[in-house]
DNA sequence: TCTTGCATACTACCATACAAGTCAAGAGAG
DNA sequence: CTCTCTTGACTTGTATGGTAGTATGCAAGA
């Protein structure tokens, strides 16, 4: 993975600072466990790797710190947090209670453009099936994406975006367990009772949906201990 | 304001950044209204007010943009972000969702220490009542916290934490309408709910308690538009 | 064998210097 | 007077140097 050397960064690029690309760049690695948990990095390091100087390393070090991504222990070393079963679990609580306001919001006042938009997400899941993890993982963030953004709620799906890092840790390790099939089912019946204008029905839906992770986690736990805290 | 300068501050005292002084102390200073929405602020200036040299105020202004309380604009300066409509309405709902969540754990295992410890809380809630806001906020947020600890959720409290800050803008604003009597009541009533085993009711209260800064925020852009962006 | 002291090589934290973008005031031309 | 351009004083972004705290390995001693 390249960053784009100050030189070489056409002045477009020259918009997005470097500590910005950095961060998304860190934050990719850690969940796509390119960055294992518990593994060092230095400041140093990272910099000479990427031609930058310490400073925007530090500062994207500490946007990452604040999201629960790393962990910085002053005078000793940076490294990537381990998985806190705790935190994922919270993460977990957090996302389960935000999303179900959201769908029951969306079912009681369900507007056709949006319902629409929500069967082509379904549709292109259908087509992923079988396909690889990440295409999943990333169709999935939009179709919750576009829950979110339909009831209006933008800047609740910044919180959702920041606990699902957590959560998706776990998930890339275990994408070789869960059933894409079953998720995108899971996705439909959601839709259909928000397209009906069942809240009760979106409610329990959603909130079955994003329990999952939670018969993962022990596996998970299992496989990888030196990823857990 | 001062700020613990190096030679005289003890061994104890260095163990806190300076980065966490600064963040602690300008955090207060823009939710109490010392530092106003759309107030500009510059690196240099606090760090001369402090002391102190420009990187760690740099630090402790990305971490307060992150939280959305400063707006960062590169090579223009730094303000006091302005109170977005849109944003304390999202924080929240996302506050109600997740404490409503909260408050349905707790009324379906109330645990008689925690009910004692939330009932001592009403107590010295009801002592502030005619007293200065500031005092009810902080008892509002002690009280609030015990809830989320009291279930097990400190990460979710976190985020909620989050939340307040831009709602607690607002709530300081409009310290001269509300109604502390009014406000107890309604935690007392929570607290009932949680006690007698009643999820809903708990539920309904919560709900119904956390929706009042709807009434104050309109009141409070009419009277003050010069902070609303 | 185990402990203790110390040299050494790290680390992140903070200070300082430089670079680059922004904006407004003012000089000068029309 | 009005418009344009320039200049310079700001701003934040990035680079680099110095400092104190921490881990580690080794040597000397119990």
């Amino acid at each position: 993975m390249q960053l784009a050397r100050p030189d070489t960064a056409s002045l477009q690029t020259m918009r997005v600072s470097v500590v910005d690309q950095l961060y998304a760049t860190l934050r990719g690695a850690i969940i796509d466990n390119d960055l294992s948990p518990g593994a060092r990095i230095s400041e140093t390091e990272i910099a000479q790797h990427y031609g930058v100087s310490r400073q925007p390393v530090r500062e994207a070090f500490i946007k990452l710190a604040n999201e629960g991504l790393l962990e910085i222990r002053p005078q000793r070393g940076t490294f990537v947090a381990k998985i806190s079963r705790l935190a994922v679990m919270d993460a977990r609580f957090v996302r389960e209670a935000v999303e179900a306001d959201i769908v029951k919001l969306l079912a009681q006042a369900p507007e056709p453009t949006l319902i629409a938009d929500l069967r082509n997400h379904l549709v292109r899941q259908r087509d992923i099936i079988g396909g690889s993890a990440r295409d999943f993982m990333e169709a999935d963030e939009a179709f919750h994406h576009t829950l979110a953004a339909g009831a209006g709620k933008e800047n609740a799906w910044r919180v959702i975006v920041e606990m699902k890092a957590q959560m998706d840790r776990v998930r890339f390790l275990s994408s070789m367990h869960f059933s894409v099939a079953r998720l995108v089912d899971q996705h439909t019946q959601l839709v259909d009772a928000i397209a009906e204008g069942d809240a009760g029905g979106a409610e329990q839906a959603i909130r079955f949906h994003l329990k999952g992770i939670q018969q993962d986690l022990p596996v998970i736990e299992q496989e990888h201990p030196e990823y857990f805290r």
